[in-house]
DNA sequence: TAATTACCGAACCAACTAGTCTAGTATTCA
DNA sequence: TGAATACTAGACTAGTTGGTTCGGTAATTA
């Protein structure tokens, strides 16, 4: 809704004149792609206060004015910034392909590729921002839950349920589960990075042992017990 | 070696004459603990940007220019302050009593006074400040890393250990499990108060049964299972 | 052509920031 | 008493902020 599909249009298109809404000159799209694609960019990176309108202006090359004039004020330009980025982060994030495979191999390709978004530097820049009180008002902020965390959620509540209806799983709330399975996920190492602990991304190896351990702990609380496998 | 134990100096005494340093008037070390007292409560709302030292002179009832002649500059006394918040809110954790009562039970105590602690408004606040990104160097985070979550986890670790002697828990890394079992317990409750989704708390009754799932997960995945009662 | 609107650079505003300095006053020790 | 220090209020520097206003120019439609 905010976000008018900014990438569809070519960014530096001089005037793509929308479709004659009066006499004037009309607003030239590729500027205002312009404003948002550095807002998109500077906001997750260096917050709310942050950043200043002149900065942005200038990163843009455009008048401060222009600025302005596309997006009424800060606060503005800050959610439709948040926004645009919430919906083109999130589609890489769906990763529920077909249910070929193993459940084991699947959670574990499911684990990877999320644990890999987590710990983005996008990701946690995003996190921080969320979780920073005093930007503007919290429609960002359930912006950012629903077409995030909310979504992936349930999607992976879909894929455990599933996975109940082969046999697989023995589950009572598939919703809380998969909370739970993204919660354990994040874990500590996600948290250091919030926290700044390392600058540089865990080893690969702790990574694994990680993911591991997750997966590990998820199937022996979750994994149907008859089966006699539970491949501990 | 940053906060001088401010708490055990009477907070309003006038002129303390710490010892007898020099010739002059001596410091009122009163002043000192009022204007570190705001400065501790200021901080972790705010932030470090968010708060400035007119705005904490004027609260504490002091000149600026004392700020300055007890603190140097904001980022000394924004790491004292944090320093000092630490050491005070961490005893409150130490939760671990005997190994008396069922594994559930103490187990179901733990998790109440960890996650009581844990959604806290000091707590969250803390959180939040720890991380956001540019707040002077990284020398508070550590203290607040290594003085928090580290300890509680290495306690909960032994714990843990304890009761796998018992016989009771089926374990492999009882560090890794302690730090799954406070990443579940905080789990989504706790992220979403991270994010100011909700003013107040979640109800008592969505606690209970968050606590109850956690602890319930926890057992599936780590309690002995030759006993045949699992408890699922 | 004329009206209308979008842009630009730059000046401008009021408010705020960290930190320094100047007075003058109060408190302490020698 | 005299020297040294702590404290006060307020002015000050030098800078940044969000936001507005002013001329002048460019693009568009009627």
């Amino acid at each position: 809704m905010i976000a008018p599909s900014a990438h569809s249009i070519p960014a530096t298109a001089p005037s793509a004149t929308a479709k004659s809404p009066g006499p004037g000159r009309p607003k030239d799209l590729g500027k205002r792609t312009a404003i948002l694609d550095v807002a998109k960019r500077l906001f997750p990176i260096h917050g709310f206060d942050g950043v200043s309108m002149d900065h942005i202006a200038a990163e843009a090359s455009v008048s401060k004015l222009t600025v302005y004039s596309h997006f009424g004020d800060k606060e503005s330009l800050f959610i439709a910034a948040i926004g645009a980025r919430c919906e083109e982060q999130l589609p890489a994030t769906l990763f529920l392909g077909d249910l070929q495979g193993g459940l084991r191999e699947q959670l574990a390709a499911i684990a990877s590729a999320f644990f890999a978004l987590a710990i983005s530097d996008e990701a946690i820049a995003m996190h921080r921002m969320m979780t920073m009180p005093g930007t503007g008002d919290s429609r960002a902020r359930e912006l950012f839950w629903q077409a995030g965390p909310q979504r992936i959620k349930e999607e992976f509540a879909d894929f455990l349920r599933a996975r109940m209806a082969l046999g697989e799983l023995d589950v009572d709330d598939a919703y809380r589960a998969a909370s739970q399975f993204f919660c354990l996920l994040k874990g500590e190492p996600h948290m250091q990075l919030l926290c700044g602990m390392h600058a540089h991304p865990p080893a690969q190896d702790e990574i694994e042992r990680h993911l591991t351990a997750t997966i590990d702990m998820f199937l022996r609380a979750y994994a149907r017990r008859d089966d006699g496998a539970a491949s501990v």
